[in-house]
DNA sequence: TAAAAGATATGACAAATGTCACTTACATTC
DNA sequence: GAATGTAAGTGACATTTGTCATATCTTTTA
């Protein structure tokens, strides 16, 4: 199997090449340290595998990967992450890359390797477990960038639940007159018609 | 590695048994061919991965590791799957178990099974490009069960895109009269007051 | 063929909704 | 202390919404 790696800590992508090459049928093809180098390196070597750090200074991982995958669609790459990397995984998944492992796992490396030689994707530790939760958070949407204020956006989520003025009212103690007004403000900030589009937004940017 | 598999198909369970027997480092410790024998064979074994057929006679995989998993959490299961096994894959995940692989994927196999008993996950071949989908038709309701027709679904539809009652008239060359008659209708048949709730369930049971 | 069922429409009505102009009360700031 | 800002409220108004009874026309069924 053939592999290239690339990541801007040299400690690191040493250490994974002595690691991979001490295995049998592994060979490292070449080493980079920065995400520009990717596309390059995955022409000229047409590595198996491409095992690449998530997060780099000059170009993430996830562009880099972004492009190699538009070149070449079948690439294997397999991100290398920490746990402070959950802003990326989403955005990873969609373009099609075939697994995340954590830094620390020298022991799953190489199964994972050849899992996603093999074609299979490969989720090191808990990563999956936090999927769900990610896919959420990737559609949600900044109310407050938008002048929405706390109780504006209580106002919102009692929208969304379906609970007319009224009914708001009660649940708020504040008089109807004062829920209609705040609600035609928000309709307003959010560049909206009535309340069944409030609903309708809040649901189609992360809202459940 | 100790491993126990569970399918039943003999002609399955035999031809893996014999692949993994050949690698170095795995034994099959046991071969059952029934979902209810999984939660037994697993205590007296104790394997690092549990391999089970997910679509069995008696008791499915799902139900079977569900039962595993409530004993022992950090089971570590790994579900063969075909290609038209899509509606257990969400509740699968849902419970825990660390990962499918496609049942004529002999080459994957023993890579697959090293990644999952070294705590990672593993989703054999396009599994990870349907997950998005199979997700969203896991929430997805039964309009049909509850009597509602082509036509009514359809003005769900636009109800939950935020549009009026004039302008659904509009777009589907009825009357606004009759667009209000509909979902009304629509209505009583959800046990809904008003079309803001309507968008709510449309969204809260699998709409986007 | 007659009856039943289905689709579309109308008009009338009450309730809910969204907008607007204006007020009151309280706290903060100058 | 006056000015400003913010939170909450009121009343009036035009629209929109949901319900209901009823009508017309077509298709299906008995």
């Amino acid at each position: 199997m053939k592999v290239v790696i690339i990541d801007d800590d040299k400690l690191v992508s040493m250490s994974l090449k002595t690691i991979l090459e001490s295995a049998t049928g592994i060979t490292v093809e070449a080493v980079g340290n920065d995400g520009t180098e990717a596309l390059g390196l995955y022409e000229k070597h047409r590595p198996d595998v491409l095992l690449m750090d998530i997060r780099m200074e000059h170009m993430t991982g996830v562009e880099a990967a972004r492009k190699v995958i538009a070149e070449y669609p079948d690439a294997k790459i397999l991100f290398l992450t920490t746990f402070s990397d959950d802003e990326y995984i989403i955005e990873a998944l969609e373009i099609g890359v075939r697994g995340y492992i954590l830094k620390q796992d020298f022991e799953g490396l190489i199964p994972a390797l050849e899992a996603v030689q093999q074609g299979q994707t490969v989720f090191g530790g808990k990563i999956v477990g936090k999927l769900p939760g990610l896919l959420q958070e990737s559609l949600s949407f900044d109310y407050e960038a938008k002048g929405i204020t706390q109780k504006e956006y209580d106002i919102i989520q009692l929208v969304a639940q379906g609970l007319s003025n009224k009914e708001i009212a009660a649940k708020t103690f504040l008089s109807e007159g004062t829920i209609r007004n705040y609600l035609s403000t928000v309709l307003e900030k959010l560049d909206l018609r009535d309340r069944t589009q409030l609903a309708v937004f809040y649901y189609q940017n992360g809202g459940r």
